[in-house]
DNA sequence: GTGTTTGCAAAGTGTTTGCAATTTA
DNA sequence: TAAATTGCAAACACTTTGCAAACAC
């Protein structure tokens, strides 16, 4: 049983690399099983960077900022605009919208159906839609 | 009559500073006349200063960074968060919402009225909301 | 083996800060 | 003249890039 749990995500993530034609170097292997363990992760490059080296799985800052703008070129990731100065990747790359926690700079994500937009203003003249992001601040209640 | 047209940005400048409480400084009146020309501007600290020194009423980039937040800490701006790496700040300081247009990066603003949401999710315990960001990013049709 | 990927260190952006000189009230 | 403001240059945080060494197939 304790094979099956360590392998798991090593398969998953295994899986994710070949599916988007990217060879399963070492590196790209254990941030793909940090990032796609399952749930839904906001992170940082910086903050993936540490994660790897806590695992004695070190990779280099610069290969995660290149393997996380792989990953967003192919589909596996989305990038989140919410601070300027940091940016955050989305492993969740369907559509949706996000809490942005204020105290914390943390994000959570908030499901497509739990915000209703009942109406859009038209496009401007020769433009298209092309996505609506939505981020609701919130903050700590008095 | 040339004359009153000269002299009202310079009155409406003077009177935001002033009743904000700031000094009204060569510098301070230079980027105020800039920013408040009666039109809705997004600028971000580069294009300001550009802008000024092209009047011959440089200002240096570091007192425009500073101006900038001062203008925000005080209430006569806003920024906006849609590009990281970039800070841009948005003289309508009343509640609305943007067009991103993704191939210039030019921000366009949306009447509050334009955008109607119908339902929000609840905020998460203990939290309450801030505000609620809504990007509209658009692109050329096709 | 050959083409791909990595890591380092250097360079690049956008922004902030310490402090002496200047300006404002 | 006392306090606030400015501008410079240096420092900063985050990100990208060039290139030689290491790796995958």
């Amino acid at each position: 049983m304790s094979k099956v749990n360590r392998e798991r995500p090593y398969a998953r993530a295994l899986t994710k690399l070949r599916d988007a034609g990217l060879r399963p170097t070492r590196q790209r292997l254990t941030l793909a099983k940090l990032l796609f363990d399952g749930l839904d992760r906001h992170v940082t490059a910086e903050i993936l960077h540490e994660e790897a080296s806590a695992r004695n799985n070190s990779v280099s800052l610069a290969t995660v900022y290149n393997t996380l703008h792989q990953f967003t070129d192919v589909g596996l990731l989305r990038e989140v605009v919410v601070d300027s100065g940091r940016t955050y990747f989305d492993t969740n790359t369907t559509d949706h919208y996000h809490f942005f926690h204020e105290e914390d700079g943390r994000l959570e994500d908030v499901p497509l159906g739990d915000v209703e937009i009942a109406s859009l203003p038209a496009a401007p003249e020769g433009k298209a839609y092309s996505r609506v992001a939505v981020v609701i601040h919130v903050k700590d209640a008095d």
